[in-house]
DNA sequence: TTGTATGCGTTATCAT
DNA sequence: ATGATAACGCATACAA
């Protein structure tokens, strides 16, 4: 019988007890504890069984001093209390602990020079490692050439080991879907930054194929902006993309303030279909960023870079969500 | 001068080449490196010095070994992608950081089995302490009596070293606000689980001694079941304080498809003054549950706990937040 | 004040 | 297939 979970022996038992209980050196303990060693099935078994009854486990500290390797891997990202982030972070999780892994985290609070304080923190902590998410430093982050280093939607275009969304392919499907509600006179709320310039660009194109000129706004990703945006905006304009949600929730209140109905007279599609996309009025539409999948994908390029292996680079393809805020019908009841 | 931040050397200097070069042994060295030890002050700042060339410092991996201790907080969480439980992690981050210290990351995703799985994964890493964010398990989690074990808003009333949020005040609050608003027929609608619980105590209580009786609905903190919950209202509902601004999210569209305005005939308190509160139509009153001072306070407590000091529970005084939704004055101008 | 030596819990090398 | 033993990088008891 195994002692009640809240009271752990203070001093669980050591390699040398099952050693010596078994009859056999430690290097045969640890022998049986790895995979790849050789010893006989019978040894093994009867090992691991006595160690299962000591309930013990080899000590991650020790392994970790003499492989030069922890069970960790790092993560850097801006602001673990952004939904977006912690959705990548939940993601890259999920992934990695079915293999015994952790996270070990640290927020860079959108400062590269952190950033690459953090990255030297992870290092010295050695992390198996590690999954930057939008990276301001890029390529001048330390590295380790024998450490995994996997970055999420990083700033600079040159790092290798990249997964992102097709930010260009996601502008073009707001426009495809605005042109479908029959928009004459588009508008683009923007940000700063490269992921913001891309889907302006793949938004532009599209329009541009359709004969239509987009007017801009310029917007820094807050509510607030995209509240002075919408307000800034051409009243002949009868579309809007905005490359992110909580913009657009500023976009959507400064049109109904300027009695400007939404979607029966402005469609309106937003970026990233983050939480409270399906919470605004009307219900917003959005180039979906899976942030979960992003975190998942990161992972598993981490996790092949681990055991070795090449791994290509990782390009998600967004799709829409489609609901009221961009489907030229009657307006959702009016309250 | 330092190497370009993207080259590290792939072996950093040891202990033993500072010594060697320091003209010194390597206890002398480690103990430069101890503040509480007795070395010689001016023994001390060349070896410093030298170990800056360098670029020298202690393995934390070693430290570990020996002490039975590492830099490292661990934090158990439901599901860092719900932005409450990421501001939380962001507190504790912010806190510890400072120290040196960071965070190994575990989600539990609400299951008791898998906390207990975590506590006992984070105990084997040597984590100087642990913050355990909405325990299930609560007093059954597996401790060392040597370890900080800190629990933010656990279920279990029973468990010591707590921060939380004083859940009965909040639902006070609420019904002070609605009241103020002329609540005449107030309702609830609550959540399973100790907080909303409290939450729905504070509400009632002082709703009875205004001589009011709470009409009640349930719910499960999603928008969905809030939708649901708010069109079960009966019809003569003029105040409805809701358990979570998810919920209260759904209460808002189902009023308006219902066809009563809010806040001239039905007024709106919700709960966690989440980021959502603000984007909502009418613009969301709600009890702010600040998670990132949570986090914080939990964090010093485990930080307190880790040097020795024993640390009183921490009980947070909510606030309300008023916004529109409570306030009987014309609704926001109709779209 | 400083050096020597031991041990922390492993894995890896080299024997056997 | 297995055992003895040397690292791994550090802190500390003890000796000097």
């Amino acid at each position: 019988m195994s002692p009640p979970p809240h009271e752990v022996p203070a001093r669980t038992a050591g390699i040398r007890e099952v050693a010596r209980q078994a009859g056999v050196s430690i290097a045969t303990v640890s022998r049986a504890f790895n995979p790849g060693s050789t010893v006989q099935q019978e040894t093994r078994e009867r090992v691991l069984e006595l160690a299962r009854t000591l309930s013990y486990q080899p000590s991650p500290l020790g392994r970790n001093l003499v492989c030069g390797r922890s069970d960790l891997l790092g993560v850097i990202l801006p602001n673990s209390g952004f939904p977006l982030y912690g959705a990548v972070l939940q993601g890259i999780e999920d992934t990695i602990q079915a293999g015994g892994m952790s996270v070990l985290l640290v927020s860079s609070r959108d400062d590269p020079t952190v950033e690459v304080r953090a990255a030297t923190h992870l290092l010295r902590h050695a992390v198996d490692g590690s999954i930057v998410v939008n990276s301001r430093a890029g390529v001048n982050l330390p590295r380790h050439r024998d450490r995994a280093w996997v970055h999420v939607a990083p700033e600079d275009p040159a790092v290798p080991h990249r997964v992102e969304l097709d930010n260009v392919r996601g502008g073009a499907l707001a426009a495809a879907e605005l042109l479908a509600g029959g928009a004459r006179r588009p508008a683009f709320v923007g940000a700063p930054g490269r992921e913001a310039a891309e889907r302006q660009r793949g938004f532009t194109d599209v329009m541009a194929r359709a004969g239509r000129s987009v007017a801009l706004a310029p917007g820094n990703y807050t509510e607030e902006s995209g509240l002075r945006a919408g307000m800034a905006l051409p009243a002949d304009v009868d579309a809007v993309f905005v490359a992110g949600d909580l913009m657009a929730a500023g976009v959507l209140r400064a049109l109904h303030q300027a009695g400007r109905r939404v979607p029966s007279e402005v469609t309106v599609v937003g970026f990233d279909d983050s939480l409270i996309a399906p919470l605004l009025y009307p219900r917003l539409s959005s180039v979906r960023q899976p942030a979960y999948d992003l975190g998942v994908a990161a992972a598993r390029m981490a996790l092949a870079l681990i055991t070795g292996e090449p791994g290509p680079d990782v390009l998600i393809t967004p799709d829409l969500v489609r609901r009221e805020s961009s489907v030229r019908v009657p307006p959702p009841r009016p309250p």
